[in-house]
DNA sequence: TATAGATTGTTTGAGATGTCAACAAATTCT
DNA sequence: AGAATTTGTTGACATCTCAAACAATCTATA
């Protein structure tokens, strides 16, 4: 692919970059008043005072009434309209596919959850039914409806809506999700890898909403990763996210099956930890651990790992501080790749807080370089339930309000 | 810091941006026809006879002839103005101060070289003299200078133009360098970490032409490392650079001064060979190496090594594909973090062409996922002399192209 | 209670930019 | 010589933001 040149802009394009601009600070720092609004933008107010019509007009905005002020008139504060539109947001994970309907704060207003076999049915037309299905169920008015976001693991590619799942998943290996979709339900579509979706819940909702450029990982059956620079999702020059779990922090580490040495996956996914402490448990006193996961941890879940740490279980807690060591690792040679202002531990190891905060944060004081004068903050996750959903979700309003037009062609 | 908020964009705006977009088109693709402009940034051919037009008047653009067509009117092809305008570009090595003069096609025209002592004399007043004298005995009329970009080893504040210099050279430390020289001869000043400069020099004028995305890596008596995505050279949160050198590739390597354990910087720099190198010698047959280096390797440089691997020299090849195996190891973790287009390898190792590409070639081929289909690019450097210059005329350039009111000013 | 002062929001008209469509210019093919 | 084709130019035009005056709304104070 050739280099493609930077693009030069005209009349129109100031006019929706300018919405899309005023929409996406009005989310993020909602309530805000068409002065807070001008100063934040660098419009003038005369500027806001006729987008802010165009947005109300649409039913985009609402005027929620007068803030304080100490001196003069006060102003009218504006947020999002709560409920004059929604989105629906899908996650396929490896063993259910959920869907829920959220309105345009991302709250949300139905859910629904179904276990899955990947082997069997016809994937699309699952998940269109059941998109379908929640939308008929909630009793939205369909027309409300703006767009879908669809999250799923591993590798697919974003712009073509493809996802590239294993072949024994056959269903839906190579298939045009995204554009199926589109089509079902004459709606935009915006699909995204699921940690990379994360990384965006964190930046809208949860922890990043203050910092500009911050690294996310979390794990569970794998270590996934989203970077966000200078508040956008970085996206590879494939379309393909970062691949933080698949970096190496050991070249005499075991090998990976994607071909690499001491992959951070197989010191830190759940699975690397279950491994672990059955390794370790035949060495030890009888633990907590027993009561949860059976005799000779047989059905051990990270789940039981991180219950039995929160209750003190020394196995599961070395085990677990050991993998944020790995973490740590990892992160710091990430960090001094790209110098974040944070890094933001995200899904299962939440539960954990400081626990599993503290090994990963003593590793990367230790080991990173101070670039400029501070590290990187480092942070849990604080998106809200239902979890797994609302990153789709957050894609889609992403996808929204960088393009206005798709919101306010309607009047 | 709290997050800074996209901006709005007015009509100025437009004008100046579509302005820059048209120069560094013009500047990467050149020689290039107001049509084939018009095609590249999507600008109508009207915009383009008016901004070109303006460039023509400013004395930034020449008219250089027709070019071919096939069938109808033959295109008239434009160029930049070989040598309306000047560029100073200076470079602080650890041992020297190179200054050349550049005209906007990045043509070197004057060129001085002179040694430092870091630990004498003012260092500021030094330059300023320096680059004064390059000036005067260029004999170019001052007033066509338009820029100065400078680049200089480690740690600086890019935004401030500050070098925060290691304690031992105090004349150097916490210098405001940048604000000294723009004072002095009241020209825009762009300071820029060396590694990052020749990565800009790499997408101007090298092997990075034809990508969007690269990672640039140089190994001397560091490793240093530049990155370029989006076309834009990418300057972290604190516009400190990237670090692939400070990287680890091994938690069990030994202590890095910067605090980590087993960066990329132990296996990969010159001294990091010249000690290695020293180490098997003891071991082995009298090489080609004692010619160059005397008994025990005693005087043996980079240069020496690099030599002796091109004459086929057994140990001195030895150790450098080992450390190029180090190097690409370090380079799967940011391929697999960011990735990105191409890889390039510089400076001294691209004396070596193949013998060194290749073994980077290969970690890179067998443990780098391969993201969406192709594995990126691995590249070798292909600036043009005099080198170490050339990255801080690019900067001075690129900071200049994306300010096209600091050339149309005057007009 | 009236007035001054301060702050937010609105209106009007002006200025600037890129665009559109028609046209001019230059070249090849038949 | 004329049709076809491509590049480049011109002037009317639509539209966006902006500047500045103005309206609205609130507090403080005499």
């Amino acid at each position: 692919m050739p280099p493609t040149y930077p693009r030069g802009a005209n009349l129109e394009q100031v006019k929706w970059q300018n919405r899309a601009v005023v929409l996406e600070t009005l989310w993020r720092f909602q309530p805000l008043s068409r002065k807070d609004l001008a100063e934040r933008t660098h419009l003038t107010a005369a500027t806001l005072t006729n987008i802010v019509s165009e947005l109300i007009a649409a039913g985009l905005v609402h005027e929620v009434g007068l803030g304080e002020q100490l001196l003069g008139r006060r102003p009218m504060m504006l947020s999002f309209a709560p409920e004059g539109y929604m989105l629906i947001g899908a996650n396929l994970s490896r063993t259910e596919l959920s869907i829920a309907l959220f309105d345009l704060l991302l709250r949300v207003h139905y859910v629904l959850i179904r276990p899955i076999n990947f082997r069997v049915g016809s994937a699309a037309e699952t998940l269109i039914h059941l998109i379908g299905q929640v939308i008929t169920l909630s009793k939205v008015e369909p027309a409300r409806v703006l767009a879908i976001g669809i999250s799923s693991p591993g590798p697919l590619s974003v712009e073509q809506g493809v996802i590239y799942a294993p072949p024994q998943f056959s269903d839906w290996s190579n298939l045009p999700l995204g554009r199926l979709v589109e089509q079902a339900f004459n709606l935009p579509v915006w699909l995204e890898n699921d940690a990379n979706a994360n990384a965006l819940a964190e930046l809208w909702l949860g922890a990043g909403r203050a910092y500009n450029s911050f690294i996310y990982v979390e794990s569970h059956s794998g270590v996934g990763s989203g970077i966000i620079l200078d508040g956008r999702l970085y996206a590879g020059s494939a379309g393909v996210g970062s691949e933080l779990g698949h970096t190496s922090i050991d070249r005499h580490g075991p090998r990976c099956p994607c071909g690499n040495y001491g992959c951070l996956e197989l010191y830190a996914s759940g699975p690397a930890m279950i491994e672990r402490a059955r390794t370790l448990y035949h060495n030890e006193e009888p633990t907590r651990l027993i009561h949860l996961a059976g005799p000779n941890l047989r059905d051990l879940t990270l789940d039981h790992l991180i219950d039995a740490a929160l209750e003190g279980d020394s196995l599961a807690l070395h085990v677990i501080q050991d993998a944020c060591r790995s973490l740590g690792a990892g992160l710091v040679n990430a960090i001094n790749l790209l110098d974040p202002e944070a890094v933001i531990v995200g899904h299962k190891l939440n539960r954990l807080g400081e626990l599993a905060l503290a090994p990963i944060r003593d590793v990367i004081q230790q080991q990173a370089i101070p670039q400029a004068a501070a590290r990187p903050n480092i942070l849990v996750s604080q998106r809200p339930e239902p979890v797994a959903v609302t990153g789709a979700a957050c894609r889609a309003l992403s996808g929204l309000l960088h393009r206005p037009d798709l919101l306010l062609r309607s009047i």
